[in-house]
DNA sequence: TATGAATGAGAATTCATTCAT
DNA sequence: TATGAATGAATTCTCATTCAT
C-alpha cells in the first residue's frame, strides 16, 4: 500500500552500460534542456529525464550545471564552424561566396534555433564560462580567414568596395539574421506580424542579401 | 543605466509613506535585477533591497514576479519609443533621418544594455507576457509610419531604392546595433579582441552607418 | 504611468459613516468566510472584501480574527436558539413536539450548512473560543427544560417510553440531521450517490423521523 | 491513536535508507497532524518533524500537501473498512450483528478521534481530493451489502421492520457516533456536562443502542 | 558504470496585523 | 469612524547536489 514511486519518474529498467552513448545522450538532453528554459531555468531532474538517465550519473559525467553548460556551449560552437567549413567559399566567386554565407546563417539559424538562446544565456553571464574553454578562440579564426580572402578577391576584382573589416562584416551579416530569429516572439507580438510565416522567411532572405550587398558591391 | 549591485541601502528608518514613490522604486529595481539576471535569475529578495522596500510591498502594488515583469517591459518600451519621437525624423533629409535613427540606436542600446536582456528573457517565455498587454501594439506604428514616411521620400528624391519593407529596415538596424551589444561577451571572447573600447564602438558605428546607407543609396 | 491600484482592490468611495451597520455587514461576512474556509482558512481581506469595509475596519470594531470569530460563534447560536424558541414545543401533543423538532433541526441544516462547519472549526480548536464566553452555556438550558417537559409529559400520558435523558436524545436528532449534511460531500463521493437531491431529502427526513419516533413511543 | 505534539526526535544520526519506512512515517505523521489542525493548519515542517524526515523527502514521495492529504484519506478509510470486515456480520443473528455494529463505531470513534476531523476538512473542501480518488467507492460497497444482508435476514424472521435502507441506517449509526465525538468540545461547552467520563461514554453507548434497535426491531 | 534515497539552502508567496493620517 | 501604506514572520515548495550501495 505505502511503497509508492517517488512521485514522478517512470519505472525504467537499468541502463544498458555504454559510456559514450550515455554521454553524447546527456549532451543531446542538456543542449535541448538549456535551449528552451536558458541556464538559470534548466532542470537537471528534466535533463536526466530527457536522456533517460539517472540524474546522479550527469554528475559523474559532468562536473555538474556549470561544466555541462560549458560542454553544450563548446560542443554547439563546434558543430557550426564545422557547417560553415563545408561551404567552401574559398573556392567560389566573392559575390556567390557572400550569398552563400548568408543563406547559410539563415537556414542555420532557422534550423538551430537553439543557438541564439545558449548564447544569450552565455553573455547574461557575461560569458563566464566560454572564458574558461581553451580552445574557443581558435576555433574561429579560420572562419575570419576565410571571409578575408573572400572579401580580398571581391576587392582586388572590384566587384567589392575596399575596406571592409572581415569581424563586422561576419557579425552584421550573423546579427541581421540571429537577431530576427532570436527576437522572432516579441518582433511578431509588437508589430502584430508573423514573422516566421512562408512568405516572412523569403521576404527575410531576400532583404538581409539586399542589404549586404547592396553595401559590398559597388556601383 | 542599470545600477551596478550594491544599491541596498537597507534603512533602519521607516518608508515615507509616498505609493508613487513606492511603485517607482520597485519598477527601476526591478528592472536593473531582471536585466542583471534575466527573468528566472532575478530575486525578489534582491529587487526589494535594490528598491529599499519591504519585500512584501512588492506583492501588494504588483501581483507577483512575473506582473512585475510585465510592468518593466511595459516600461522600457515606453521609454524607448518616447525617445525616438525626440528624434524629429520627419523633419529632416531622408539620408539625415536614416544616420540619425542608426545613431541614436546605437547609443541608446549602448546606454541601455539592460533592454536586450530583458527582452532576451521574454523571448525564452516566448512572449507569454507581452502577448498580455494590450497597449503594446499601439506604441509601435508611429515608429513604422514614421520610417515609411522617410522611405518614401527618400525614393521620390530619387536618392533611396524602391521597395524597402520600413519593418524589415527597422529589424535590420536594430540587430545591427543590438545583437553587437547584446553578444558582446561572447564575440569579444570568440574573436578574442575588445568590442567596446573606444576605437571599436566608433567603428562600429561607422561600419552600420555605411551597411545601411550602402544598400538604401542609389549610386 | 506608475500609479496604479494595489494589486486587487476595486475603487470605492469612502463608506457612509454607520457603525451598526458596518459591524452587521462585518459579522455576516465573517459568517461566510469562516463557514466557506474554516477559521484558519478564512481570509481577514476576504472578509474585508465581502463586506465592503476597509480591512483596518475589522480591527477597529473586532479585535483581531480569533475575536471575529468568537462574535461568530456567539451570533449563530443565538440564531439558532431564538428560531428553536418560535416552535412553542411546550404548547403542543408530544408526538407532535417531536415532529416538529426533527423537521426544524433539518430544514434548519439545510438552510444553514455553515453552522456545522462553523462548529467543526471551533471543536478542531477545542472550543477555545466558546469556553472564553460566559453567555453561552445560559443560551442552552431553555432548550433542555422545553424537551424534558415534552418527555415528561410524553411518559406520563403512557405514549413515551421512561429514562429518556433529554441531552442525549437532543444530540442525537442534531447528530442524524447535521452529520449527514456536514458530511454530505464525502459521503455522496464514497456512496456514490447524491445525498442532497429532493427525492433523497425527503428520504432521510421520513427515516431520522421514523428513528426517533420508534426509539421514543412505546409499542 | 494520534500521538500528543512533540515527538520530533530530530535525529543527529542520518535516517537509515528504507524507502517503505520513511513513507510509512510520513504518512503517519502527516495523519495526525491533518488530524489535529485540519488541512489548512497543518505545517509541512511539523510533519516532517513528526516523522523525523527531511522535508524535501515528504515531496520526493509524495506530490505536496494536497496528495499527501489525498493518502492520508485514502489510508485512512482502508483502516476503518478492513476493521469493520473482521467483525463478521453476516455469521451473526441480526440482533446482535446490529449490536456488534454500533458498539465497534463507537469504539473505533472513540480510538480515532482522527477520522472525523479529516473528514471534515474534506467536507471542508466539498470533496475535492476524494473525489480524485479512484478506489473509494469500490471500497464501501462491501459495507452495504453486508448491512443489506443482516436487515434481511432480520426482516425475514420477523424481528426487523421492513423497508430500512441500508445507507440510511449506517449514515444514521455513524451519526450518532461521530457526531458526539466530533463536536464533543462544544457540546460539554455548551451544556457545560462532560461528555467523555467514563460513566458518560457508557450512558452513550447505550442510548445509541435503544434508539437503533428501538427503530429496527417490531414490538 | 549505474542508481534510488536523502538533504540544506534558498525561492516565491501569503497573511494577520500595525502605522500614519 | 474610516482608510491606504507598509511590514515581519511564516509557509509551501524548488533545486542542485551528495550519500550509500
Amino acid at each position: 500500500m505505502v511503497n509508492k514511486e517517488p512521485a514522478k519518474r517512470r519505472a525504467a529498467e537499468p541502463r544498458p552500460r555504454d559510456a559514450d552513448r550515455s554521454q553524447r545522450d546527456i549532451l543531446d538532453a542538456a543542449r535541448d534542456e538549456f535551449a528552451l528554459h536558458g541556464l538559470g531555468g534548466a532542470r537537471m531532474d528534466r535533463i536526466a529525464g530527457r536522456a533517460a538517465v539517472n540524474k546522479r550519473l550527469i554528475y559523474y559525467y559532468f562536473e555538474g550545471k556549470e561544466r555541462l553548460f560549458l560542454a553544450v556551449l563548446e560542443r554547439v560552437y563546434e558543430d557550426i564552424r564545422n557547417a560553415e567549413q563545408q561551404l567552401e567559399l574559398t573556392q567560389v566567386e566573392p559575390t556567390e561566396a557572400i550569398r552563400r554565407l548568408i543563406a547559410f546563417t539563415w537556414n542555420y539559424s532557422l534550423e538551430h534555433p537553439e543557438l541564439q538562446t545558449l548564447l544569450n544565456s552565455e553573455n547574461l553571464h557575461r560569458a563566464r564560462h566560454l572564458k574558461q574553454s581553451t580552445k574557443i578562440s581558435a576555433m574561429h579564426s579560420p572562419l575570419l580567414h576565410t571571409l578575408a580572402d573572400v572579401l580580398e578577391r571581391g576587392r582586388k576584382s572590384g566587384v567589392f568596395r575596399a575596406g571592409v573589416d572581415p569581424m563586422q562584416l561576419y557579425i552584421s551579416i550573423a546579427a541581421l539574421s540571429y537577431f530576427y530569429i532570436g527576437n522572432n516572439h516579441t518582433l511578431s507580438t509588437i508589430f502584430d506580424r508573423p514573422l516566421l510565416g512562408t512568405k516572412a522567411k523569403v521576404e527575410r532572405l531576400s532583404h538581409m542579401t539586399d542589404v549586404v550587398l547592396g553595401y559590398l558591391v559597388r556601383e
